[in-house]
DNA sequence: AGCTACAATGTAATAGCTTACATTTCGCCA
DNA sequence: TGGCGAAATGTAAGCTATTACATTGTAGCT
């Protein structure tokens, strides 16, 4: 089934059997509406007769632009960012452009060159997700006049693009909030903060409520560890051993809440009579896993298809950034409740 | 910060300021054995202080390849394809390759067009899903000589490549351990079986089980929706609203499977005691409801990554097709268990 | 020294499309 | 009907890297 590449038909092809020129038969794809209906269907015929697709290096290389842009994800299998790539996507393909996707495990080296893979593959602009990332790359990228939009985080370099959310502002409410049913003996399990701005500001929003409470940092203790139910399930297990005095497990995100759920439940524990576990994000397992998580909804098609437009805008004409906040609400389900002796 | 974009060095650029020709610079980059080692130096040189990258389109042009592979899915949202895909992606960017992905929303029609679209790009090699498909299509990846390698599905067409599993007798399998438990009045909520030849097999898998043990198909009533939570909910609870005798739901995948114990719940039944409820893909949803799915496990980590190599060796040299069939394994959870009379 | 053979390098054709600019066509009005 | 402006179309110059083929350089041999 796979001969010798057979050479395709080329515009001229196409403009030879209608009997136009290249330029007409190129306008006729690009921009119809500079030619004539009478025109256009002789070539149309003549590019459905001929089965004729543009060459896309040549079109690449002629229009400088390729239509391509990438996004750079931390992983697919976190379904928050599935979703905000699937509006992400449907938004491109809309107007035609299409999207190349590779996800970068968490790791910033790894994030780095996947960056330049893809402004090496043409890429006409990049989706990227938070802020912490290394100055060089940002240079790259600004060097090349390649626009980026930032996804699921607010930047604060009044230079950059971005479509996101508060995450420092959401921890602080979500915390506010528990704090105030009572709760003076807390865990958090968090992802690794050194190289994750999403997770470590939840973190500081998290200590600014407790500040903000008159209350002691101290008596929240942190673990970091990587996203994932198994990493939440054996980190709560081992917080409710260490420290079985815990009435508040925050969760950086709600996959590690499903494990602390599950790994209290099994220890015994009722949730949320004893132990009170709360998550972030809002997916769907979050409603799904008994109780239901108290946890912070976050907009993340809406931010997919958001950030899509955004960076479109960008790529079409120079433009000053495009800084867009979107609002997260915290959603009270079964998870949260006063501490036991309150 | 997106000014005009500024020109960015060009081969010719290097070749000058190494005072060498451009098919020197050229051979460099892309045969370093065939320039001396002095020379070879020199040039390097001159691409660092020029920082230049090789531009993709005219790379693309005068090679014929551009090392962009099409990968088009149903949908993101359900995390069996996000996690294939993970995989799928991981073992392209490890040769190098760059993966573009859209979803046709299980719309064929749309399916057709991203498959043009993506040919259109450039891609130099296609994964699909399922084997339903217009002969059009596959004429047309044909003629260009485009491979493409099918997943989720075993094609009968014995030259097509397919890594995938054999959802028909999976099915069997599953609803015949359900009948053997005495189930006699069953219910079956698939996706459109019309378009969709997963969710066809996994029906006619059922059928076949239920006359294997010499009983009557029309015990098995079926209804088809989108996949959903919501649906799955919905169409589980008009079913046991007009036929309140069902004892086993079998659900086309795990997301309706999930609505479905939803629902069932919110009726007051009991689950495995009043109703048995099983599913299909082995989802991390699966474990989190309560009572826990029986399901069938489908290994789609690894469909992702052995696709993405049987696709990779099909692009590289003319070959025959590439069939690969997966295990699969019904996973005996909860959620079933005998019908009430029995 | 003179020759061969091969390694290293250079020259220039080529790939297919877009688009600025030039030219032609057309409709419309005086 | 002549003339004008706008619409439609054509011409041809790029865009950048690859590569077949031509040329130059060099080592090794007699």
């Amino acid at each position: 089934m796979n001969g010798p590449k057979r050479s395709l038909p080329t515009l001229e092809d196409v403009a030879q059997r209608a009997g136009v020129s290249t330029a007409t038969v190129s306008r006729c794809l690009n921009e119809p509406a500079k030619v004539s209906e009478a025109t256009r269907s002789k070539v149309m015929a003549a590019v459905e007769a001929l089965k004729y697709t543009p060459n896309f290096g040549a079109r690449a290389i002629a229009a400088n632009r390729t239509g391509i842009i990438g996004a750079i994800i931390p992983t697919m299998e976190n379904s928050i960012f599935a979703r905000g790539i699937e509006a992400f996507q449907k938004s491109l393909v809309a107007v035609n452009a299409t999207m190349i996707v590779a996800s970068s495990a968490y790791d910033p080296d790894q994030e780095a060159k996947l960056i330049r893979t893809m402004v090496g593959r043409g890429a006409d602009g990049l989706l990227l997700i938070g802020t912490d990332r290394d100055p060089d790359t940002y240079a790259y990228l600004n060097e090349r006049n390649i626009p980026y939009v930032i996804a699921w985080a607010c930047s604060p370099d009044p230079t950059q693009s971005y479509v996101g959310f508060d995450n420092h502002a959401a921890s602080t409410k979500l915390v506010a909030h528990a704090i105030a049913q009572g709760h003076r003996s807390i865990a958090y399990i968090s992802a690794k903060i050194a190289t994750n701005d999403r997770a470590r500001e939840r973190v500081l929003g998290a200590l600014r409520a407790i500040k903000d409470a008159g209350l002691n940092p101290e008596i929240m203790h942190l673990s970091q560890t990587d996203y994932s139910v198994d990493n939440g399930r054996s980190t709560a297990t081992n917080i409710l051993q260490t420290t079985p005095e815990t009435t508040l497990i925050i969760c950086g995100n709600d996959v590690l809440a499903v494990g602390a759920i599950q790994a209290a439940q099994s220890l015994g524990r009722k949730i949320p009579d004893d132990l009170s576990i709360v998550g972030f994000d809002d997916i769907e397992l979050a409603t799904v896993i008994h109780p239901a998580l108290t946890t912070v909804h976050v907009p993340h098609s809406d931010m997919g298809r958001i950030a899509a437009e955004a960076l479109l805008t960008l790529t079409k004409t120079p433009q000053p950034p495009i800084r867009i906040r979107l609002k997260t609400r915290t959603m009270e389900r079964g998870s949260l409740g006063p501490p036991p002796t309150a």
